[in-house]
DNA sequence: CACATTTGACCGTG
DNA sequence: CACGGTCAAATGTG
């Protein structure tokens, strides 16, 4: 797959950006048709919802340095301001920590939290400005012990129906296994022992504002259902890295899981997909269930094969 | 006990 | 200087 040149890529932009705006002027007008007859309250709650959409991808593409799917990354090393600190003391951490300048990421959307076949830990969380939701930041569990420099932040920007956006940032160089093969063993399981709570709701008590709970530093799961009921309702654990918010019913049930997870096991057992030299070059290096979920994700895929030389 | 997340603080970038 | 990305101590979990 040839790369587009710049200019092809900016005129690409530009006539995406105009498309946008052009779909966003018709479901306006579109909208002001449904509000004459009665009943048009449920049509224009989704008008309203399109348009939202259509105004958040375009502050996606108008933002700077942010790619579409499927575009490759730059060296990580590139990213980074500062060199690495090791002695850093809770004094002076000046200078001691690497800091992604404008970074190429690689966004993608969906109605639902599927595990990529990575180990992520999570690192951090904030609330962003004029963001309804806060910010996960995660980074690859092999950070440390294979350096690789492979990190994502997750942030959900609807509700109902849910909607994630996850950025990634850099590739994974680990040469971690798979968990997709054991997602897939364990999918009859009802293990759970690797799961993590991720409340994608606004939580009161966390961040520097004045805390509505100060007394409570960490909650169980219980405790957050308590704080807040309706979570439970949109949060549903799986042995991925995510409580997933179901995309339908909402409920936390094995079945919802192992249907994403029959749909991966089956593209992930095609013996044609296996036998590729470059799917079989994915799944033994970098292997993301991207690739499985959605059938191939050949710029990654290609990104990871050109990444090991020895291939 | 090892490894995970939480969360306030720190600090680089724009 | 505000914002937001990262650190790291505290704490949770199996």
């Amino acid at each position: 797959m040839e790369s587009p040149s710049p200019e092809n890529s900016s005129a690409n932009l530009k006539r995406a950006i105009e498309e946008l705006i052009r779909g966003r002027e018709f479901t306006r007008q579109l909208k002001e048709i449904i509000k004459k007859p009665l009943g048009g309250e449920v049509a224009e709650d989704l008008v309203d919802k399109i348009m939202d959409s259509f105004s958040e991808t375009l502050s996606v593409i108008n933002s700077d340095d942010v790619r579409v799917v499927g575009t490759p990354f730059s060296s990580p090393e590139d990213n980074y301001s500062s060199g690495s600190c090791k002695s850093s003391t809770l004094k002076d951490r000046r200078g001691c920590y690497k800091r992604r300048k404008t970074a190429e990421s690689n966004i993608k959307e969906s109605s639902d939290l599927v595990d990529d076949g990575h180990a992520w830990r999570k690192y951090g969380q904030k609330q962003i400005l004029h963001a309804t939701y806060p910010r996960h930041y995660f980074r690859c569990t092999h950070k440390y012990d294979q350096k690789c420099q492979a990190s994502k932040q997750v942030q959900k920007i609807q509700d109902n129906p849910p909607l994630f956006r996850t950025t990634y940032y850099g590739h994974h160089t680990c040469k971690a296994f798979s968990r997709v093969s054991q997602i897939i063993l364990d999918s009859t399981m009802d293990g759970d022992s690797n799961s993590v709570l991720l409340s994608f709701d606004q939580n009161p008590n966390c961040y520097n504002n004045v805390p509505t709970f100060p007394s409570i530093k960490q909650k169980t799961k219980e405790e957050v259902f308590n704080f807040y009921p309706k979570i439970e309702d949109q949060i549903q654990s799986s042995s991925s890295d995510y409580f997933l918010p179901a995309a339908n019913d909402g409920h936390l049930t094995p079945a919802t899981f192992e249907a994403s997870g029959s749909h991966m096991t089956a593209t992930a057992l095609s013996p044609d997909v296996m036998s590729s030299g470059v799917y079989s070059s994915c799944t033994t290096t970098a292997t993301s269930n991207d690739n499985l979920e959605i059938g191939i994700d050949f710029e990654e895929c290609l990104w990871n094969f050109e990444g090991y030389s020895e291939h």
